[in-house]
DNA sequence: GCGTAACCCTACGCACGAGTAGGTATGCTC
DNA sequence: GAGCATACCTACTCGTGCGTAGGGTTACGC
């Protein structure tokens, strides 16, 4: 008497991704340690052994959120890229295709914002990723910047791209916590704030320290 | 026979203050809920129940911390504010002090920025502290627009001083992870990118997306 | 229709770490 | 120098949550 069956069996790869939605939501609101796993396989809809044999350890699974969240974040913002562009249009569509990407996975970046920071095991992971952020920011800028006929010593260079990383991610925190807010829009007033003071580098304009 | 005890009794203020520098810095490098309440108590050089008798539970410990650093850093900014200067004078005196604080307490830094932001129940006093900030920096950017004539939406203000307290948080980020950096300098590059971007703003220049 | 592999479960072992019970020693006051 | 408060300890209890042992059921190939 094979009544049917309430939940469904699913196929390995489906099931890798609903715990992987369950986990990224669970970890967003409570942060790795606070985060069980016994919510996170509730969640998912599935006993907490699957989640073991599927995606191993909770280290291993949260390193897997961070891995899928990282490169699509990655992919939306690439996807974006147009080469032979002025730099205030590249900076603009990537800025967009960011804000975009963090307004439709709010979990997706919390987790990797706000929790993989301070977890020790992870702010590498973490940090390779928004160095490549960096790298491209000061990239961009290298080249407008040689276009001009100028140059800035590569340091300096790194930190203003730091900086503006800095606050394109507090932006996007801003945004995340303002379920109502307009990505378009806040990617806009981030030009604002980004491109005049970079553009004001591109044309040697600096500010220089007062005496005493 | 008293031998002269190992380690001597101290006065309940000194312990506490011995057991706050222990506690930042093992939440500084584990995050709070890595960090172990035998680890501080050793690390403070006292067992573990003295910690419970002064400073309570860990949650208790935490915020302790958080106060501390918490003040400690807004009084090194408070201190420097000067009123009656030009903006970005005082722009320039209040980064001054902060880079200068995060540069002599980065296991303090680390606490407020990396630690306090993910954990739910320390997110809000976080957060109170940055919208402080946020409105300072705010306030300063509209008392030199209405000297200007000029005008611009609360929000717009609001975001635009929150993107350039991220870019600082993030600078301050770049600071603690390079001890050899100097605190000075990385407020001169922070000037360079908040200042220029701002007083372009502040002279009605804005940025606009483009058509399609 | 039968083996086998993939999917899925309930129910545990076990370590780690928060918080406490109950007691000892030291200095300070009068 | 007796009394008392304060500083301090060792040695526990007990909950929570990671990870697993051991087994059941459905689909699918042949």
């Amino acid at each position: 008497m094979s009544s049917v069956p309430a939940f469904k069996r699913l196929p390995r790869a489906v099931r890798e991704q609903q715990m992987l939605d369950a986990a990224v939501k669970v970890f967003s609101r409570r942060g790795f340690h606070a985060a069980s796993m016994d919510e996170i396989a509730e969640d998912a809809g599935i006993s907490k052994p699957m989640v073991y044999a599927y995606l191993g350890t909770k280290e291993e699974l949260f390193v897997a959120c961070l891995h899928r969240e990282g490169t699509r974040m990655m992919q939306a913002i690439a996807g974006a890229a147009v080469p032979d562009l002025p730099a205030d249009e590249r900076l603009w569509r990537g800025l967009r295709a960011f804000f975009g990407f963090v307004g439709a996975h709010r979990d997706g970046w919390a987790v990797l914002y706000r929790q993989a920071r301070g977890e020790q095991p992870f702010a590498g992971e973490l940090a390779s990723m928004r160095a490549r952020l960096v790298e491209v920011v000061a990239g961009m800028l290298d080249h407008a910047l040689r276009a001009e006929g100028r140059e800035i010593a590569a340091l300096d260079l790194e930190v203003v791209a730091y900086a503006l990383v800095g606050a394109t991610e507090s932006l996007a925190d801003w945004l995340a916590d303002h379920p109502d807010a307009d990505p378009e829009k806040t990617a806009t007033r981030m030009m604002n704030v980004a491109w005049l003071g970079a553009a004001q580098l591109l044309h040697g304009v600096t500010w220089r320290p007062p005496a005493d």
